[in-house]
DNA sequence: AGAGGGCGCCTTTTT
DNA sequence: GGCGCCCTCT
């Protein structure tokens, strides 16, 4: 059977990167190292590398694939399977082989943890903390220690979580750690090394991980050589996407995999890493080539599909400032005359209503709302806008920032069936049983240590005397558990059961029940589509559903919505327009991060991402004025901000600049830009105060 | 003693 | 919406 060459569209680097060690090149075993610049075509040449692996006979149950997220993954398992159709001649419906292993290093960490539970001595019905437990967790164990009294200042827990994390992500040392990124705690290691002591023991009779120990007791199973060498054997091929945002953690686990290199392909770009704020290092990435017992091929993609040349111009000057920076410069045929627009508006509310007038000339001039993203620093920035686009009936979704899974009443559904599977973890303990009225934080204290003292903690819990007022409703959540414990429940009959529960709490709870209802609906719906109560609670703490809308339900697949997003979730996608809010010092570099110059410079590498999202269009908007937050009713507070550090007055020639509404004649000619701020009002209000 | 309501203060990015 | 803190009611 004739079937056209799969490879035929691809260009010669990503041709190579395809079939290294395939075909005339069999013989070549070297770890591979493809370096993909923004809009290089990276996913669809790992999907052929996939593809092409799997037609040379390689077992897609035998390649792991890691990802940044869910999303990525499914996103890959499409695109390889397109691939493969086109390249077999396989017929429309005729299965298409799944990538089972594929995920995030902690999804697929949590799989292999509970696979090997029995080996490594850990209980395989452990449950996974978020990040809100974790910190409730460190903050619980800080107070228990004596450390949370007022006198003492001492760090915050979720300082204190951030600490710790840090210190397993990087492997560095306590003491580094505090005196690189944490240096007015660096007096409080003591304490702290007790602290950390004492939370690791409190997980472990929880029979709790939290995210880093996903990562880190895969790294311990891997340091043991005969576990090492038998997950290793499971994998004739390892593959990791966005390889510049992994962490020294990671990095050990791949190592440990694949210690000849054998089999090893990571893709990445270190002028967009953006994740040093969780322990990722763009060393990975620089240091790959000899990590392994034989050097790495390396291939770079430097050949741009996305933008039209005026964007990538002023992209290019943008990285082009960075202070440590590894030649690549992306070039495209897709010329264009229309440059990147910088746009002056006064203030947010008239960044607002720019942004929505544009987005609908867009879209009448064809442009699909779906075709054009609003992107942002903080999720917060997009508030103004939000308020916007709802007056004016557009609909969106916004993706990043507060998840759908920190409401109120979602944690709260959750902590009951996390409690019903893992009665001895405690923060979800805590949280349910105080949703029955007339327990509070004394109550579920009893509760919780008489359950786990006892031998059989549901027996415990149905055996506990709750105070008298409390009677009625303790036992209905009582029967409620003993309902939950019995071994023949069929998923999602749980789901049903504890909402059953629930809805009159909610009712009592919360001010508005309708709207929180349609949540829960929600949360039910997508409990029916997980396999068992063990997969439902595990991928959705390690791969929530990220999109929160202004809708009640997700929109429909055939409706139009535009896209708001925080730039780090926008992350290896792209639009035709991309608006780009508050491009000024202030929040892109955020005044949070203007610490170290490593973090000036990850701030640079976020706009350079946000900029080269864009194919066609790309507006970056400055607002002169804010408004100072948190005053009481109506105050006039602003201050006066700066376009961004990051475009010089250099690189202005690489964007058409817009002041919005045109500045009257009297300001001077069009095109006056104000001069780079001479000093922070910001900074030295706050100075004021310290 | 413990539960629970009210108030003022804060809010970067994410597995 | 969370969190610490204080006040009131049971």
């Amino acid at each position: 059977m004739q079937s056209p060459d799969p490879l035929a569209a691809l260009n010669s680097q990503q041709r190579e990167a395809a079939t290294h060690g395939t075909g005339d090149s069999a013989a070549d075993t070297r770890p591979l190292l493809v370096i993909a610049g923004a809009g290089s075509g990276k996913t669809n040449t790992l999907a052929h590398r996939v593809a092409n692996l799997i037609r040379h006979g390689a077992d897609p149950q035998r390649m792991m694939l890691l990802t940044f997220s869910r999303r990525a993954a499914q996103e890959m398992e499409r695109r390889v399977g397109t691939v493969l159709q086109q390249a077999l001649g396989l017929a429309g419906k005729q299965a298409l082989p799944g990538l089972p292993w594929s995920g995030t290093f902690h999804a697929i960490g949590a799989r292999l943890l509970r696979e090997y539970a029995a080996r490594i001595g850990l209980e395989d019905s452990f449950t996974i903390h978020d990040r809100g437990d974790a910190e409730d967790l460190m903050g619980l164990v800080r107070h228990e220690i004596g450390l949370s009294e007022a006198r003492k200042r001492f760090p915050l827990k979720g300082t204190c979580l951030g600490i710790y994390s840090r210190v397993m992500n990087t492997c560095d040392p306590l003491g580094l750690v505090l005196q690189s990124t944490y240096p007015w705690c660096t007096q409080w290691e003591d304490e702290l090394k007790k602290l950390f002591g004492a939370y690791v023991e409190a997980k472990q009779q929880q029979n709790v991980l939290d995210y880093d120990d996903l990562l880190a007791f895969w790294a311990d199973m891997m340091a043991e050589p005969a576990l090492a060498q038998e997950v290793g054997a499971r994998f004739d091929h390892v593959l990791v996407d966005e390889y510049q945002d992994t962490n020294a953690l990671q990095a050990q686990i791949l190592l440990a995999l694949k210690p000849t290199g054998q089999g090893v392909t990571v893709v990445g770009d270190d002028a967009q890493s953006i994740y040093s704020f969780r322990g990722a290092t763009v060393r990975n990435i620089l240091d790959f080539p000899h990590r392994f017992a034989q050097p790495a091929r390396v291939v770079t993609l430097e050949r741009n599909y996305r933008s039209t040349q005026p964007i990538l111009d002023a992209s290019n000057a943008v990285i082009a400032a960075a202070r440590e920076r590894h030649s690549k410069n992306l070039f495209t045929d897709k010329t264009a005359s229309q440059r990147a627009q910088l746009v002056l508006v006064p203030d947010e509310a008239q960044q607002a209503r720019w942004v929505a007038d544009q987005v609908l000339r867009q879209r009448e001039a064809g442009t699909a709302l779906k075709g054009q993203a609003v992107l942002f620093r903080a999720s917060h920035h997009s508030a103004a806008l939000e308020l916007e686009l709802a007056r004016r009936d557009i609909p969106f979704v916004k993706f990043g920032g507060l998840k759908f899974l920190e409401a109120a009443h979602i944690k709260d559904l959750l902590a009951v069936l996390r409690f019903a599977h893992n009665p001895r973890g405690r923060m979800a303990g805590f949280r349910a049983v105080q949703l029955v009225p007339g327990i509070g934080a004394a109550s579920a204290t009893r509760l919780l240590d008489a359950m786990g003292e006892a031998g059989d903690p549901h027996r415990a819990l149905q055996e506990f005397e709750p105070p008298a007022a409390a009677r009625e409703d303790w036992s209905r959540l009582a029967s409620l558990f003993a309902s939950l414990a019995q071994p023949g429940l069929a998923w999602p009959a749980d789901m049903e059961l504890a909402k059953e529960w629930y809805l009159p709490q909610l009712e009592r709870l919360h001010e508005d029940p309708q709207v929180r209802k349609l949540d829960i609906e929600q949360l039910a719906r997508l409990a029916a589509g997980y396999g068992s109560r063990e997969r439902f609670l595990t991928e959705l703490t390690l791969d929530p559903p990220e999109v929160t809308s202004d809708q009640s339900g997700p929109p429909l697949r055939d409706e139009d919505y535009l896209i708001l997003s925080t730039i780090h979730s926008a992350k290896g996608q792209e639009w035709h327009a991309v608006h780009v809010l508050n491009v000024v010092d202030g929040c892109i570099p955020s005044d949070m991060a203007t610490g170290t110059t490593e973090e000036i410079e990850e701030e640079r590498r976020l706009l350079y991402v946000a900029m080269t999202r864009a194919k066609e269009q790309l507006h970056l908007l400055v607002p002169q004025r804010f408004y100072v937050t948190q005053q009481s009713g109506g105050g006039d507070r602003h201050v006066y901000a700066g376009r961004t550090r990051f475009v010089s007055e250099g690189m202005l020639a690489h964007f058409e600049q817009v002041a919005w509404p045109p500045a009257p004649a009297s300001l001077g000619a069009p095109g006056v830009q104000p001069q780079a701020p001479l000093m922070q009002v910001r900074a030295r209000a706050r100075a004021a105060w310290k």
